[in-house]
DNA sequence: AACTTTATACAAAATAAAGTGTACGAATTG
DNA sequence: CAATTCGTACACTTTATTTTGTATAAAGTT
């Protein structure tokens, strides 16, 4: 193996890793091989193109694109002369993980609020229902007492999305080195 | 549908609520209903009770304990008098989310730093490699640096695992209605 | 030591998720 | 306005994950 291909070689094991990472996180791999080809490429790439880099149909690519702009991690990219859509990506790491998990939390938080209200309009009209017998009312106020406190937790998730959203997490997280190693955002190619 | 089985309906649907919680962060959604069973129950379960509160074989019961053990949301306990083995769960929700996000961040960490210490030795191979030519040390070099630049992104990922294992981070986001809501941590039953 | 009881390894089945190909509608061009 | 290009809806296939049933090993009991 030559020197030109163990440098592809590299490219492909880092964009498995990054593969890999997101299938830990909890979504499809193939939103790393599109970070990676993107990165390497290191300009907005059209559907074919991504298709053509990833190996995977172009049908899929539309559906994983999607995605990424859902989760705040793939934008559009205007590219004068071509009527294709081109996508860039976040290219700093931390911002990644940052849109990831935030908008995954997000989600969760409308979803259950959603869900404790109604559990919690359900469980009040126990609570009111003159023909519910003392025991029922009592474990009803029960899961009321539940249901606040889940409500509560979410509120922090909510917070804490904040706190990472706002980049305030990096005051108390800092990024390393940022005099070792370079100041700009780490850009592959 | 009487007021008894309402309140049965509503166990029902959180244990839903809190599976399909745990499907978006990527874990199974059986880890939920387990987590919900032992709640409402209010004291530590055997395999059988699990499977048979869940709805689910023995056999699956066993797996999923012991990926709740792994991600330390749950643990075995000690039941005097049977042979059997029992296990808690974690009971506050902020540790659970937690522990969740962190041991999987971690194990991430761990696995890209493995990764990542092999691409740098081969590519240190190259660079030093006198039958190279100019143009891929360049790139070589490049590739260098990205995978610096990765080391500090995890460095990173770890320092804010160790934020939310020291539960440091409830002095930036405190977690809410302190004296509102009941002080203690929310308990089901 | 034979008999239970319990947990889990292993293979197979069921379910869910990822990915593909065709087809069609919207937009663009000639 | 016919022809082309592009993205994606939809139905389908493939692959991966979850779940089960059987079999077995380890530990406890008689």
């Amino acid at each position: 193996m030559n020197h030109e291909e163990q440098l592809e070689q590299i490219k492909h094991r880092v964009s498995e890793q990054i593969a890999e990472n997101m299938k830990s996180y909890g979504f499809p791999g193939t939103i790393g091989r599109v970070i990676a080809a993107i990165y390497y490429e290191g300009r907005a790439l059209d559907l074919d193109e991504l298709a053509e880099q990833t190996g995977m149909s172009k049908t899929r690519m539309s559906q994983v694109l999607r995605e990424m702009v859902h989760y705040n991690i793939a934008e559009k990219a205007f590219v004068r002369g071509s009527r294709k859509d081109h996508y860039t990506v976040e290219e700093d790491y931390y911002q990644t993980f940052i849109s990831l998990f935030t908008s995954n939390w997000r989600d969760v938080v409308t979803r259950n609020r959603k869900i404790e209200s109604r559990i919690m309009h359900d469980l009040k009209k126990i609570t009111n229902d003159p023909t519910a017998t003392e025991e029922i009312k009592e474990k009803a106020q029960l899961y009321i007492a539940d249901s606040k406190a889940s409500m509560a937790y979410y509120n922090w998730i909510e917070k804490l999305v904040e706190l990472f959203e706002s980049q305030q997490v990096f005051d108390i997280v800092p990024k390393p080195n940022p005099d070792q190693e370079k100041n700009e955002v780490p850009r592959f190619k």
